[in-house]
DNA sequence: AATAGACTTAACCATCTGGTTAACTATTAC
DNA sequence: GTAATAGTTAACCAGATGGTTAAGTCTATT
């Protein structure tokens, strides 16, 4: 596994992987509406304040969320630059998609010679 | 319903959760350049081949990749629609923020005294 | 000072992940 | 038919994840 390729794959990693649960998603989706407490965050999702906390924790290490303790408060809000890196990678994945078009003559080329594909001594042999 | 902004819930899960890993986002790079079998994705990934194997069924899961059994190639190639529903929740999510400025009335209102949030205007320190 | 409020930490647990190897099936080549 | 190629399935494993409860800390209130 050593593969670095790019040094903002592990940041990719925890911010996809933030977003994969539904209960971060609609953590994030509250902090679009405004900031707001840790006890207010809880009260619309059905877990308990030690597992919500646990979520925003990691929201904040994805940089999504930004908290500072004001007292005894915890002031969460969504990141100004919350998703900027999502979205940028899936946009660089369409642009090669789309990219793509200019050099599927290459791909044709060595495939349309038969339909199963299977003949044109590409892999290891 | 100002609940949700995508589409199912599960599905956002599943696709998030493929991308949150680095060598399916590897995967899917090498696809956005062009199809390619099973042994051709296993090459420049160092995992073992049954590994790889999952990735892809994970990416399939996920609807981020369409493969077709063809002989005993298994074709593997970027969904057309992959990624849509990634960008558009987050497209969402911005959309929320920044509409947020509109209805920072209504929350300043709602939150009158200080239970939380602390600051009534905005901007990014 | 004592109590209540709002987190925070610790300990624990079941399940999911990403990875492996070994053995098996299905196609194609000889 | 036998062998090689390409993929598949099964069994297993360590570590991460998402959740819990119980106890502890820090602030604000009375």
């Amino acid at each position: 596994m050593v593969k670095s390729i790019a040094p903002a794959r592990r940041s990719l990693d925890r911010t996809f992987a933030a977003l994969s649960d539904a209960t971060r998603r609609s953590i994030l989706e509250q902090l679009a509406a405004g900031p707001a407490s840790i006890s207010e965050l809880v009260a619309p999702v059905e877990i308990s304040l030690p597992g919500l906390l646990k979520h925003v924790r990691i929201l904040e290490q994805a940089r999504l969320v930004e908290t500072v303790k004001v007292g005894r408060y915890r002031h969460c809000r969504l990141a100004a630059e919350a998703g900027d890196d999502v979205s940028a990678w899936v946009d660089g994945l369409r642009e090669r998609w789309e990219g793509r078009l200019d050099r599927v003559e290459q791909y044709v080329t060595n495939r349309r010679a038969r339909p199963t594909g299977g003949r044109e001594g590409k892999g290891k042999s």
